[in-house]
DNA sequence: GCGTCTAGGTGATGTAGATCACATTCTGAT
DNA sequence: ATCAGAATGTGATCTACATCACCTAGACGC
């Protein structure tokens, strides 16, 4: 399927536009490739955009001073990514983004969303719903964050995304669950 | 402050309406009294409302299968609170909400919510901000949660809430930092 | 006044998971 | 084919924090 017709089956779950207002919403992205490793965002960096991704793997994380990685989202297609505090506050990103697998993207600049965010109420509408969700799956992970430890977290991730397993190194799954990959290990070696 | 007031100075950071669209905004939320300890939302009820802090403070809590409780937000002066997983796709609440201290609120429904959000551009705005502020928050949180020890946790809260640390009770600051009381009283027996 | 209840402090002990250390693939570049 | 570097597994130790047990000080009713 072509890129247009993703986002719009996508935007389509929520907001109601005519085909003329798709098109014109869909001016405003950007396709763009990247390769497997590639950065899209690195920590410091200026935030200008917001990626929709189309096909491939993204990571959300964060590097504190001992070097240690904490992933905040894989992304995978018709998922959206960026740094959010950075981006909607123009500072400088805290949190870096780069690709798992080579990756088929749309890129939304700031102002362009906020630009058809303010010419299209609908737009306005799929991205309070968008940003709505992202809010209630992070309260969910903080929760499970709180209340269970890492084998019940591996195990929920496991449930809910089967095709990580396979996809994403062993390590980078650790650093999702906060876990250092020799226990996620042991982990799944005494679970199955 | 009238609490009409407060709410219009709060909206008004981010949306911008005319004095009659504000009345009209207004006329969808109705004032609610509650006392210290009653409960607003228990779990597995309905949720029907959100609600807007105009005095006092309000906890929303998980409580999970050991009776173990885990605080999400304490809610201040111009902060929302409700289960927003529960009231967006109208299931039972997992998190429930009660009062730490008396409490005036606004509350608004969900369907108020999604009526002003269709008929006011700008409230959909307003929701849109406040909604993506939420997610910045919430992630900050999870970060914090994968990369800090509970002492640093614990040091972060009393910087950002300083008047929490006289105004809640410790076991609930302990809720909230995701400790037992005990390793919370440990805490800053040597910190301070 | 007295009893009961909740908040809070503190010691002793148990445990999930981190850290360190080293071995074993696997992958990619030359 | 070869070598270097990643990715993974596994044992031995260490540590932050939970849990249990008990104690004290206020708060609130009767």
């Amino acid at each position: 399927m072509e890129s247009k017709e993703i986002l719009k089956q996508h935007v389509a779950k929520v907001a109601t536009l005519s085909n003329d207002e798709f098109d014109y919403f869909f001016s405003h992205f950007q396709p763009e490739s990247f390769k497997k490793g590639q950065v899209i965002i690195s920590e410091g960096a200026e935030v200008k955009k917001e990626y929709f991704v189309l096909s491939g793997c993204l990571k959300s994380f964060f590097v504190n001073d001992d070097i240690k990685m904490y992933i905040l989202q894989f992304s995978m297609p018709t998922w959206w990514a960026s740094d959010y505090a950075a981006l909607y506050s123009q500072t400088r990103a805290t949190i870096a983004i780069d690709c798992i697998s080579d990756a088929e993207v749309l890129s939304l600049s700031n102002e362009n969303r906020e630009k058809i965010c303010h010419e299209l109420h609908q737009a306005e509408h799929f991205f309070r719903w968008r940003t709505n969700k992202g809010y209630v799956a992070s309260q969910k992970r903080l929760l499970s964050f709180m209340n269970n430890d890492a084998k019940t977290r591996y195990e929920e991730l496991l449930a809910q995304y089967p095709a990580l397993y396979n996809m994403v190194p062993k390590h980078l799954i650790a650093s999702y669950l906060g876990v250092s990959r020799e226990t996620l290990s042991r982990l799944y070696s005494s679970s199955k």
